[in-house]
DNA sequence: AGCCTGACCTAGG
DNA sequence: TCCTAGGCCAGGC
């Protein structure tokens, strides 16, 4: 219930079909740059609602695939976004600088 | 209330 | 370049 968990899943949400962003980005877009660790947090909540968070579009500031292993199955993080296009190897993003969403330059006049 | 933890990030050695 | 430590904030026990 704490707005600050509203507003990372607005972000999330926002974040384009075959585009990546990273926590440190969200967080810094809420303006709690040390708060990346909360924006993990809220993903690992955000499956306990009904809305559809698109969490798999969200890894850490290497373009790592950091919480594959808090999804369902092995690969379920990165065959979600290899359908929409993403090349991933070793849990590692490839084209990361290509598909990299960030929501300070894309969302600077939103909420 | 206090302590531990966590899907992170940056800096210093 | 790799490894360690600290900061950050919210939730669970």
């Amino acid at each position: 219930m704490s707005s600050f968990y509203d507003k990372i899943y607005e972000v999330v949400k926002q974040i384009p079909v075959g585009r990546v962003t990273s926590y440190g980005a969200i967080a810094e877009y809420l303006g709690s740059k040390g708060g990346a660790r909360m924006v993990g947090w809220a993903m690992n909540s955000a499956h306990n609602l009904k809305e559809h968070i698109p969490a798999h579009r969200v890894v850490n500031r290497n373009g790592m695939l950091s919480g594959k292993h808090h999804f369902p199955g092995e690969n379920m993080m990165q065959e979600l976004l290899e359908s929409e296009g993403i090349i991933i190897i070793n849990d590692q993003i490839q084209n990361f600088d290509d598909v990299f969403w960030n929501p300070v330059t894309e969302l600077h006049h939103l909420l």
